[in-house]
DNA sequence: TGTACATCAGTGAACGCGCGTTCACTGATGTAC
DNA sequence: TGTACATCAGTGAACGCGCGTTCACTGATGTAC
């Protein structure tokens, strides 16, 4: 029985974009090099562009696809935490500025790792970086209760801020500081307590 | 009367350190090179190691610089307002997410414009780039309500996010959206609101 | 089952370009007498 | 005041390097008969 037409050259394509998509959140769109991003995909260089019209044509499947695993890491978390009666919005909150993500550059959230940089890409990098921050926006909106999804757009800001500025100030107590002041701020705001009635 | 000795270079040098302020806001780390900026203070490449001992002592300089001007254009911006009894918080809020910034990259916070870019960049320049995160969120402390100053951190994270995601969506509804909604929770959650007795 | 051929994913050398950095030199400025 | 010299900021050509991109080729896979 042989396999699909295609199938080798689609898992080969499937291999690079994963290469990249690690490489853009850990050293960021400058950071995901054609030679390198092969290399780690166990090719060479040559081949590249066989599978994309152009470097950047890589970089949007890269973000992609960095988004899709970062929402999907998201998710686990909140089903995880389903059980012990957390509220989605917390379980989304300490699973976005956990304090591993200080040093783990290359998991978190895209757009956190990408952020300032998205303004200065060419067209289709920067219509595809403000989908993914469209997409941000929604998935703290859908965790937020009723009365507070207007304020989707600047949770999600502190979110990214907290993570980018803990980032900035290390793996120390002053970047976990950043991160625990973001964390109560949030969850004081918006999450629903506990103690109080429903 | 003869000039100060070394005059002449000193003003040299302020004159490419302020181009290079300019062009790290701008374009970002990458953004900042040796040839362009020589060429924005009127001079030609070869000179430049006369007065840097790299591209690195370059950045370091040019990040303080630019720090310096953008709390130097928030603190004017607290005075004018001062005058029409405006607090200094909404003060800071309103000025660091101004609409017009989301397309004058040029202007505005170092922070918000290279906080993703902070973790990846050599010692000296992430250790210069960690003391401005400080400064940042030591202007917004300076703000607060003394009952706030606890959030200090969180409020800083916000700001930098808002402007990030703003300018990552454009200047259209979208990204304007996204400062008015951060601007609300800001000065809802932090402000003294006039209605309310002091 | 076996041979001849077509397809095509991947190879590796080469390209042009822009970058940070170096360096011998120029020419203006300031000092010594 | 005038001449000879030293200093030194800035010039412009050159370097080595890594990058994105191109392309003629290889060799394995699958098809035709």
């Amino acid at each position: 029985m042989s396999r699909t037409p295609n199938s080798r050259r689609e898992e080969t394509h499937e291999r690079i974009v994963e290469a990249a998509a690690r490489a853009i959140r850990r050293a960021g769109y400058a950071g995901v090099g054609v030679a390198d991003v092969m290399r780690e995909a166990g090719l060479t260089h040559g081949g590249f562009y066989a599978h994309f019209a152009s470097r950047d044509a890589l970089l949007v499947e890269a973000l992609e696809r960095a988004s899709r695993d970062s929402a999907a890491a998201v998710a686990r978390a909140a089903e995880s935490r389903a059980a012990a009666k957390t509220s989605a919005f917390r379980a989304l909150v300490e699973n976005y500025l956990a304090d591993r993500l200080l040093t783990t550059l290359e998991a978190g959230c895209p757009v956190a790792a990408l952020g300032s940089d998205m303004p200065r890409q060419s067209a289709p990098v920067r219509e595809a970086s403000a989908a993914r921050v469209q997409g941000l926006i929604s998935l703290v909106r859908n965790t937020l209760p009723a009365d507070a999804r207007g304020a989707a757009a600047a949770a999600a800001s502190t979110l990214v801020g907290a993570l980018q500025l803990g980032r900035a100030l290390g793996d120390n107590a002053e970047g976990r500081a950043v991160l625990a002041a973001a964390r109560k701020a949030l969850l004081q705001q918006y999450d629903t307590p506990p103690t109080k009635a429903g």
